[in-house]
RNA sequence: GCCGAUGUGGCUCAAUUGGCAGAGCAGCUGAUUUGUAAUCAGCAGGUUAUCGGUUCGAGUCCGAUCAUCGGCUCCA
């Protein structure tokens, strides 16, 4: 926590120096700044400049700011008035605002840094310039933001900068970040032919045949935890009139996000961006009682979303894509219960794989709708639920930051830069049941409203593998890979028994691929390894003789020699039937 | 959508101030028959993202469009 302090303090006094360089750079009357918080590796500051910043004036930045910290200007607080911050800050605009919404009785502070540049602060900050001498910093990258994050308001330019107490650490996170890029799943995506884009398709990954079977591998592990707890698949059209999407709210509400298309006068079509409206339909099927609650309908069809064209990014951000869907109806009554329920599948989904992830819950915000008393009961029951999961306060809130129609609890994980996607999501939904009608014959025999739980675990499945692949750097546990063993004959006479292998594995269902071709076995072992198959199994003279395997291991250099070739199904089996995370050795 | 960057064989990258588009890997053909990450030789592969402009001449300069990447906004 220290060293948190410490980073805070420096990075945070590295935010001035960088506005004040800016200033002299660019001239104080031609610059407007705004705010420049810390983040995990620097900092940044929002500035409106007579220019755009380029990677040109990257360095000139840079060399600006050491320039100023040579001069080991003092830094000095001043406690001010509102009226005397007002005064100081005349020509910031932005720092006018913010200071107008300060509360009368506000103290606050303002830092001097030398005698002319000021920036509004609650600090704490260094006491000299001198103390950043030794500190570490260098450009990011320059970028477009808002004023506020609010895309009506002020174009800005951010500065980002890496910064960090000495120029070991800087070296080292750059290492990192080079590192980190190895993982990018568009790299390695392409390099292990799992997936790929066309640009007469944006956003719309086409999953090569690796790809699917690693798809369709996630698919099945998905199928069965959900049968175990009651889950029911459905599939529906991907295509519905106008009129379903007028009903449920989406047309006025999602038309942008929409691929439509009009087919004569009196018919549009849009392509569906969500699968509830058709969950919805198949509920209002048939009269339901609440005997059938809570009744889950999953589904995984694709679904559409039309996107600004900045926003795409990998299998991250993608306007095809398919969810890990479900549609949950339950009475008021059972929602703690479901929620539950549905928490104890995402924590044993993820530990699957070994990933971390962070909860958040968002609570009523200002313009719900529906039963205020429904809404606090829901919450206090998603609270005790997270509290119990993870322990009071390891969770975020966002308060207010739930849809209008519902809370919601939100699972989000990091890809390989640190950028934080929002994977699974629990939504409590009162809004669609009422826009449905939708009723079910209570044990009083009145007709109720039911509640519909909207919940995805994986998230989509497109993200989902995204996160996957940068997280395993494309070396996946046995049950998901693509290839799970591959077969190298060392020469063609031993293309015989790899026959007689291949036939075995494919009766149990292992995924394998076998090169019956001449080349030669380093070569064949070459392409494996760089495929990442989990095991290379070679076979010789020795090998058909005995009924045996050779077995090379990924991750391992050394062979396991002799192994029985019932032995090693038995182990193969094994992994695909417990979802074993790593690769077993002993066979 | 906004700010910025990038786009040369399947992949990784060359190409002097504008002056004949080149290499390695992958692929194909042949030789080699090999015991755990690169056997040898040869061949083929390009309207330099697309469209337009400047120029005697454009991969290179200018404009537009498309796609992708880093951010912002939005989101699973």
């Amino acid at each position: 926590m220290e060293r948190e302090e410490f980073l805070q303090v420096y990075r945070h006094s590295l935010a001035h120096v960088l506005a004040k360089a800016v200033f002299e750079i660019f001239g104080k009357d031609e610059v407007q700044i705004s705010i420049g918080p810390q983040i995990a590796d620097g900092c940044y500051y929002d500035f409106v400049l007579p220019r755009t910043v380029t990677q040109d004036d990257y360095k000139t930045i840079e060399d600006k700011m050491r320039e100023i910290l040579k001069r080991k200007e003092d830094w000095t607080r001043k406690v001010v008035t509102k009226e005397e911050a007002l005064e100081i800050f005349k020509d910031q605009k932005f720092k006018v605002e913010l200071i107008n919404e300060m509360p009368d009785d506000e103290t606050i502070t303002v830092y001097y840094t030398g005698d002319d540049f000021v920036d509004l602060c609650r600090g704490p900050h260094v006491d000299n310039s001198q103390e950043l001498l030794n500190t570490a910093f260098k450009v990011k990258s320059a970028s477009g933001s808002y004023w506020r994050g609010d895309e009506t308001r002020d174009q800005m330019q951010r500065v980002y900068l890496y910064a960090f107490p000495n120029k070991q650490e800087l070296k080292a996170h750059l290492a990192l970040i080079k590192e980190a890029m190895e993982r990018d799943h568009k790299k390695l995506g392409r390099e292990q032919e799992l997936f790929m884009f066309h640009e007469t398709a944006p956003g719309m990954p086409y999953w090569l045949p690796r790809g699917w079977q690693l798809y369709n591998a996630l698919l099945d592990f998905w199928r069965r935890i959900h049968i175990a707890h009651g889950y029911q698949e459905i599939a529906a059209p991907m295509l519905n009139s106008r009129e379903l999407w007028i009903t449920s709210g989406h047309w006025a509400h999602y038309q942008n996000n929409m691929f439509v298309s009009e087919i004569d006068e009196n018919t549009t079509y849009a392509v569906k961006p969500m699968n509830c409206p058709n969950a919805i339909n198949v509920y209002k099927r048939v009269g339901r009682s609440y005997h059938e609650l809570p009744l889950r309908f999953s589904e995984t069809s694709p679904i559409h979303r039309k996107e600004k064209s900045g926003e795409l990014n990998g299998l991250f951000r993608v306007q095809l894509f398919h969810q890990d869907d479900d549609h949950t109806f339950v009475t008021d009554e059972q929602i703690g219960e479901e929620i539950g329920d549905i928490m104890d599948i995402a924590g044993q989904i993820y530990d699957t794989f070994g990933l971390t992830y962070e909860a958040e819950l968002s609570t009523r915000p200002d313009d719900f709708m529906g039963d205020i008393e429904l809404w606090n009961k829901a919450e206090a029951e998603l609270k005790d639920i997270l509290d119990k999961k993870y322990g009071e306060g390891n969770y975020e809130i966002n308060e207010g930051d739930g849809a209008f129609y519902g809370p919601k609890i939100d699972l989000k994980m990091k890809d390989c830069l640190g950028r934080e996607w929002q994977m699974g999501t629990i939504q409590l939904d009162f809004q669609l049941p009422k826009n449905f009608d939708l009723k079910y014959a209570a044990s009083d025999g009145t007709q109720k409203q039911p509640v519909l739980i909207h919940r995805a675990i994986f998230g989509s499945f497109e993200r989902f593998i995204g996160i996957l692949i940068e997280n395993f750097k494309a070396a996946f546990p046995f049950w998901l890979s693509p290839v799970q063993v591959a077969i190298v004959p060392i020469r063609t006479s031993h293309n015989e028994y790899a026959k007689k292998v291949a036939d075995e594995l494919f009766k149990n269902r292992i995924r394998f691929d076998v090169d019956y071709t001449d080349k030669n076995m380093k070569e064949k072992i070459k392409a494996n390894k760089k495929m990442k198959t989990p095991y290379i199994i070679v076979l010789g003279d020795r090998e058909a003789e005995e009924n045996t395997v050779s077995v090379n291991m990924r991750g391992s250099n050394k062979q396991i020699q002799n192994v029985p070739f019932d032995k090693f199904i038995e182990v193969c089996n094994k992994m695909n039937e417990e979802y074993t995370l790593d690769l077993i050795d002993e066979m």
